[in-house]
DNA sequence: CTGATAAGTAAGCAT
DNA sequence: ATGCTTACTTATCAG
C-alpha cells in the first residue's frame, strides 16, 4: 500500500527532472551517507529536499524499529536460556548433594557404632582389653574394615 | 495533539445533531456495549456511524496494544525474578555441597585411621590384645571420641 | 466482533 | 544527524 504510494511518486519526480538516475525512489535512500546524499539533491525545492529527508529519515526509523524487536527478541530467548541452564545446575547440585548426604549418614552410622565400642571399652578401665569379650573385638573389625563406601564419584573418576 | 482533533470534530459533530449527550467525544466511547452504542447511534448518517465506530476500534486497539506491552514487561520481569532465584539457589546449594564435602573429608579421615588401627589389631592375631601397645588403644579412643563435628547446620538449626 | 500481536510511523531522548 | 525506545496506528490472525 505505501510501497505503491511511493513508486508512483518516484515516478512523478522522475519526470519533474531529467536527471540520469531514478531519483532514488526506493530504500537504497537509506544507505547513503549525508555527502553522498547531497549530491542528489541538486536542483530539488527546498518543500521536496524536505520530504526526500523526511523519507530518510522514516527508512532509518523503521529499521531501527525492526532491530529493536530483533533485539528484544533476542534478550528474552537469551534470558530463558540462562533460565534452563540454572534449573540443570540446581539439578546436579540437588543430585550431588543427597549422594553426599547419603554418604555422610552412612559414615555417622559407622564412626557411632565405634564411638559406642570405644565408650564401652574406655569404661572398663586401662587394662579392660583383657577382660573384654573377644566378640566386641570382631565387630569393630567389622565396621572398621567396611571398604569406603565407593568414596564419591565427584570431579575425578578415581581408578 | 489527536486529542486536540478529536475535540474538535466533536464540537463540530455537536452542533449537527441537537442531541443531549456530548456525541461521546471522549475515550468512554470504548467501555461501552454495542447496545449501548447503538443508542448514540440514532440519527447519524451512514459514514458518521462508521467513522464513529472506526474510532471506537482504534481506541480499543490502543488499549490493546497498552496492554501487550504491559504484559510484555511483566514477563521478562519474572523471568528475570526467576533466574535471580535460580542463582540463589544454586549459590545456596554450593554452600551447603562444600559443607558436606568437608564433613567427608573429615570423617573419611577418622575412619582411614581407624583402619590402620584395626588392621594393626586384625594382624596380630585374636589374642593380639595383650600384646597390642597402650598407645594405639588410646589413640583409637581419642579419634573414636571426637565429637561428630557439629553435624551440619541444614534446614533446621538446631537448638 | 473482540483481543492480541507484528510491523510501521512519529516523538522523545541521548550521543 | 543518528540510533534507540516508547506509544500509537494499522494490518492480520485466532477464537
Amino acid at each position: 500500500m505505501m510501497t505503491s504510494e511511493r513508486s508512483s511518486k518516484a515516478l512523478k519526480v522522475k519526470r519533474e527532472c531529467g536527471e540520469n538516475v531514478p531519483v532514488l525512489s526506493d530504500s537504497e535512500l537509506m544507505s547513503l551517507s549525508v555527502r553522498e546524499l547531497n549530491l542528489h539533491l541538486r536542483g530539488l525545492s527546498r518543500e521536496e529536499v524536505q520530504k526526500l529527508k523526511q523519507r530518510r529519515r522514516t527508512l532509518k526509523n523503521r529499521g531501527y524499529a525492526a532491530s529493536c524487536r530483533v533485539k528484544r527478541v533476542s534478550q528474552r530467548e537469551a534470558l530463558e536460556q540462562q533460565k534452563k541452564e540454572l534449573q540443570r545446575e540446581v539439578e546436579r547440585l540437588g543430585v550431588e548433594n543427597a549422594g553426599m548426604r547419603r554418604e555422610l549418614e552412612g559414615l555417622g552410622a559407622r564412626l557411632a557404632a565405634l564411638q559406642r565400642f570405644a565408650r564401652g571399652l574406655e569404661s572398663g578401665g586401662g587394662n579392660l582389653l583383657a577382660t573384654a569379650p573377644r566378640l566386641n573385638t570382631a565387630s569393630v573389625i567389622t565396621i572398621v574394615k567396611t571398604p569406603p563406601q565407593a568414596h564419591v564419584q565427584r570431579e575425578q573418576g578415581g581408578s
